[in-house]
DNA sequence: AAACTTAATCGTAATATTGCAATAAATAAA
DNA sequence: TTTATTTATTGCAATATTACGATTAAGTTT
């Protein structure tokens, strides 16, 4: 097993359950707080911010993103990464 | 690894990934539907309305009771659960 | 006490998550 | 075009989660 049974459930309680869990890390929640805080920023700033690797930060922004809650434009040869406010205020506000 | 490195982050960063990750299953999103809906019940109450074994759901019960989010209290021999309104305030109110 | 009810725990298999070194990909600057 | 810069991907090891059958524990009823 280990495999969520997520056809069992609804459409709504599916999403919610994934919003949630993306928040479902303390690095993830640090990451949207200083999207926040800072409204806009690079994968290196935050890299720079939390004491994790690049790669495992690279992994956190994924999962965010995956599951709407923040978005990334290509700024130069960087990203910038921010908050979705579409999923966010739907989730949270 | 697999561990959580919780040790590098706020309190505050921890017990908000710890609330998120329990609501962060669409088995236990729904415990909690219901038991707002119901106001409260027993175990086998929930066993009867998701789809899942008596075991998963006493597993999931525990993680929610864990995290705070539900309280039981015990009721003949059944064990009578509802939301736990002082930390569902602080996180949802 | 014996039978029943209710829920937790144990044990185990399948799968998912976390973390990072190494590497790749893609753009910018020299 | 070589060299940086920036981020994503790959591969892997350690750990966590999910699910449930079997069993246990604890109270209730007869």
């Amino acid at each position: 097993m280990g495999a969520t049974k997520t056809d069992h459930f609804t459409d709504q309680q599916n999403e919610l359950a994934t919003l949630a869990k993306a928040l479902g890390h303390p690095a993830r929640v640090a990451i949207i707080e200083y999207l926040i805080k800072v409204d806009a920023c690079i994968c290196g700033d935050i890299v720079n911010e939390l004491p994790l690797a690049q790669p495992t930060v690279s992994q956190h922004l994924k999962e965010l993103k995956n599951a709407g809650l923040i978005k990334g434009s290509i700024e130069g040869n960087a990203i910038c990464y921010c908050i979705d406010d579409q999923t966010w205020n739907r989730f949270h506000g």
